[in-house]
DNA sequence: CTGGGGAAGGGGCCC
DNA sequence: TGGGCCCCTTCCCCA
């Protein structure tokens, strides 16, 4: 017995799902553009894809590789094994999805690109991968310690601008019939059965990276979002030579081997397959594009201890700044694309806590809210100018207008018409400044604290040369100075794209999205207990060797923690 | 019940 | 951009 449509019409759940944000447990962040999708989809589409979600809800694509644009034609790709034709110009870039189709391992998709340019006959390297530009070693791949990924390729660039997204997604244009999507692979025989939220508390991402962190995990009943061992670097990009592997750490060298795909395993029989293109395996539909890369590349992971903590993790997510993110995420961003709520540059930092209390309001709303709701338009990642805003699935209030400018809300059909625009936000918008002092939050408590720790006049005249014009600091570097008066600036420039928080440096923005996205890259070697900082893992360790550095000079007593050991001075000190 | 200590999470900030 | 360190805060345990 069979049921001819099954894995047709899965697929199509799945794609709906993703159209809705519901169950996506990973985010991919290109450019500026946030996709939702479900890692198990991703994983059994991409060797590369399967190495990342073990590990990560979040994952950075090279912008080098991949654009936004092309990247949306890449997923829909993966849900629906159809490529379809872009609107400006009407048919895709095949050079640059090619790009992106080997970067990511997806070798179906580079077949039909390659067909494509073949056809087209237009040139494409055959060297590795088939991928122009990879002759020349990678200008550097490395891999962070949050297993962000941040390999970098030549190329790509130039010609991913000459892209625009298509309209709509595949449900909404091609029909059904087009599909061939059989069964999944041999290890995951339902795709959704490794999507289950069994981690509510675990940040963002459907329960977390909970079981579904990868296939092995979930089989072994195992959340990654508690516990678990060090990270296993995912396995480098398919393109990496002797030199690009060089600059992988050794630990990365010991990653397995990327899957041997590419150009050796692109079988091209036949004509290419018309518009909208879709893949059918080499065995045909049921060796559909899903199933192709599963086998004998997967690599479970080793069994993961499970100590029992006091402490539930999903209690002290609970503790963070949005316990109902994972809701929102579930149900409350659509298009697939991470939305924001993101305040306009000049709103007060969001309410985090008065959200959690509205959470369900809030995903309810947001779907309205992406576009026009009091948060303004979505929030970005990264850089936060703009927002990707991935269509087709819903009415965008938006039109063709994709790319939103947060601080204004003025949509833009391109990114770089939307750069162009974000220029003529100047920086006194953002530098907000009363008459010689700093209004608005002040200063954080512990910057009123910090002078103390402010350098001698004396000192800042011979060592730091760029004072600061709102308060008595100097630094080195302008860089630095300019990152300090961020600090005072009453507007917070780096929103949160999932509660909406501000901040005013980057890098604390995207450490806060750690901890929605539970992502926490430093394992105890002992407990397997995780942490989302390298400190806070170096602290811990301290619980396991005793050592205790911090010492009171009144009574003696030691401490795990300099904070630890500050709160018990003031005990000492404190009247009572 | 309360206060102290241990451990951990999050944000600010400088390098 | 990330690491490191600071501070504030919270939670839990225990005396």
């Amino acid at each position: 017995m069979e049921l001819p449509n099954h894995a047709k019409q899965l697929l199509l759940q799945l794609n709906q799902q993703r159209a809705k944000g519901f169950l996506c447990d990973v985010i991919i962040v290109v450019e500026n553009a946030l996709f939702r999708a479900h890692k198990n989809v991703l994983a059994a589409s991409s060797m590369y894809f399967k190495s990342l979600v073990l590990h990560d809800n979040l994952i950075h694509l090279d912008t080098d590789m991949v654009s936004p644009t092309v990247f949306r034609q890449v997923l829909d790709f993966i849900y629906t094994g159809k490529v379809l034709p872009g609107e400006q110009p009407a048919e895709p870039n095949f050079s640059t999805l090619l790009t992106a189709a080997s970067y990511l391992q997806l070798p179906e998709l580079a077949a039909l690109c390659r067909r494509k340019l073949k056809r087209a006959g237009k040139p494409f390297s055959s060297g590795r991968a088939g991928v122009p530009g990879v002759g020349r070693p990678a200008r550097g791949q490395r891999l962070s310690a949050a297993s962000v990924i941040q390999a970098r390729y030549p190329a790509a660039s130039e010609n991913r601008k000459a892209v625009h997204p298509p309209k709509e997604l595949p449900q909404s244009k091609g029909s059904d019939d087009e599909l061939f999507l059989g069964a999944p692979g041999q290890e995951n025989s339902h795709p959704l059965s490794r999507i289950s939220c069994k981690n509510g508390g675990d940040g963002a991402s459907c329960g977390g990276s909970s079981g579904n962190s990868g296939g092995s995990e979930q089989e072994l009943g195992l959340d990654l979002s508690k516990k678990s061992p060090p990270l296993q670097p995912p396995a480098p990009g398919p393109l990496l030579g002797p030199d690009d592997l060089g600059q992988l750490s050794d630990s990365q060298h010991g990653s397995p081997a990327p899957a041997s795909t590419n150009s050796a395993s692109y079988a091209e029989p036949g004509g290419p397959p018309e518009d909208p293109m879709e893949v059918e395996g080499p065995g045909g539909p049921e060796e559909n594009h899903l199933g192709l890369l599963e086998g004998p590349g997967g690599q479970p992971r080793k069994s993961l201890r499970h100590l029992a903590r006091k402490k539930e993790w999903s209690k002290a997510e609970g503790t963070s700044c949005c316990p109902g993110d994972e809701e929102e995420l579930e149900e409350g961003l659509p298009n697939g694309i991470l939305g924001a709520g993101g305040a306009p540059y000049g709103e007060p930092p969001y309410p985090c806590k008065e959200e959690m209390e509205n959470g369900k309001e809030l995903s309810e709303e947001s779907g309205q809210s992406e576009g026009e709701g009091a948060g303004g338009p979505a929030g970005a990642g990264g850089a936060a100018n703009y927002v990707y805003r991935q269509e087709g699935f819903e009415a965008v209030p938006y039109g063709d207008n994709l790319y939103v400018c947060i601080p204004c809300g003025k949509g833009f059909p391109s990114s770089e018409q939307l750069n162009a625009h974000v220029e003529t936000h100047t920086e006194e918008e953002l530098f907000v400044k009363e008459e010689g002092t700093y209004g608005g939050g002040g200063p954080a408590p512990e910057e009123e604290a910090e002078d103390l720790s402010a350098p001698s006049p004396a000192y800042a005249a011979e060592q730091r040369p760029f004072k600061c014009s709102g308060c008595e600091k100097s630094y080195k570097d302008p860089a630095t100075l300019r990152q300090h008066e961020k600090t005072h600036w009453l507007t917070r420039p780096f929103p949160c794209n999932i509660c909406g928080k501000m901040f005013t440096q980057r890098g604390t923005m995207t450490r806060h999205m750690r901890s929605h996205l539970g992502l926490k890259p430093f394992a105890c070697e002992e407990c397997g207990m995780r942490f989302t900082r390298q400190y806070r893992l170096t602290e811990h360790m301290r619980v396991h060797s005793g050592e205790k550095p911090y010492e009171c000079h009144l009574c003696g007593g030691k401490f795990t923690q300099q904070r630890n050991l500050i709160s018990h001075l003031r005990m000492h000190t404190s009247p009572s």
